[in-house]
DNA sequence: CATTATTAAGTCGTGCACGATTTATTATCT
DNA sequence: AGATAATAAATCGTGCACGACTTAATAATG
């Protein structure tokens, strides 16, 4: 893997001398920057629901299927599972969700909203809403980037891709 | 700030009904996997070097312009000094950069390349080459994605933008 | 059926990332 | 000039993120 690059040079690197050697120039960097300036904006909405980024997208997931296993959140989420676990302990300390061993299988562990894990669910249009605005860019332009960061994660990372359908 | 929301959900919502309720339609969430999987895919190929990818990144802005300040490192980088600091001493303690203190100001830290710090750049093309090789997105897709994410970026954090000119 | 292999979470150590605070230096303002 | 404000890094505490390893449970094999 990672050795088609001889050839890529050949391609590439004729036809276009001196492409992507600057920090910026770098789609690499693009994103790295691009994330940081994201979790940045969110904190301030984040704050009043006593909620974190991470913690904050791991319920998301959950609004959409309660219930998912550990493994499941971390494929989707593309986090190992030493990332999770102790997010989720934190959530369920905060009384959002409930771990809960599989029944068949004793291995697994299942994540279930509580309550209070519901009810934020009522915050959240608001908060995207505001990202969204706060980007200034129309939803085409958004739907492209999605679409295009979503084929980049699914071509980077050589497991499952993000979503099995749809 | 933020709230130019309420007519952002009377245009919008009123459109296109549930567009971005789900985790994985939103730019947030595919920003936030795609650095993850970044992150993991540059792993190996700057394991050799011993070197993270956030210091890989910091190299790199050294490498385009030496002796930059932490503080022009924090706005390129958009990173907090309190996250900066650590790193550059560890990049110190490599050996592959040297910290100075400004002569006529002496609250500001400047940082050079030293000798080793140089040679690394070598390496640079080879791991750029193969991370667009990995994508396995054309050229034009990738121009287009770092053009939306820096405008995102320049958007979302309301100070300079990520780059002065060109 | 017992052994071996595989799988699923979790633990541990290192490094990144932030906000809040601190310290030291420079700038500003009577 | 001397008090006050502003600025630049650094420090501290919390949480995220990973790889390498461990533990426990299920699956596969002889």
């Amino acid at each position: 893997m990672y050795n088609h690059m001889q050839q890529w040079k050949m391609t590439m690197t004729s036809t276009h001398p001196d492409l992507p050697i600057k920090a910026d120039d770098m789609f690499c960097f693009a994103v790295y920057a691009a994330s940081h300036v994201i979790n940045r904006a969110y904190a301030p909405l984040l704050k009043p629901l006593g909620l974190t980024y991470p913690q904050y997208i791991t319920l998301t997931c959950l609004w959409e299927t309660d219930g998912l296993g550990v493994g499941d959140l971390s494929r989707r989420l593309k986090m190992e599972s030493s990332t999770l676990t102790p997010l989720l302990k934190r959530l369920e300390r905060l009384g959002h969700i409930e771990r809960r061993r599989g029944r068949d299988d004793e291995r697994q562990v299942f994540v279930f909203l509580t309550r209070s894990g519901k009810a934020l669910r009522k915050k959240a249009p608001e908060v995207t809403a505001c990202m969204i605005e706060a980007t200034r860019l129309d939803i085409g332009t958004l739907q492209d980037l999605v679409g295009t960061l979503r084929r980049l994660t699914d071509n980077l990372g050589n497991d499952q891709p993000s979503t099995a359908s749809r």
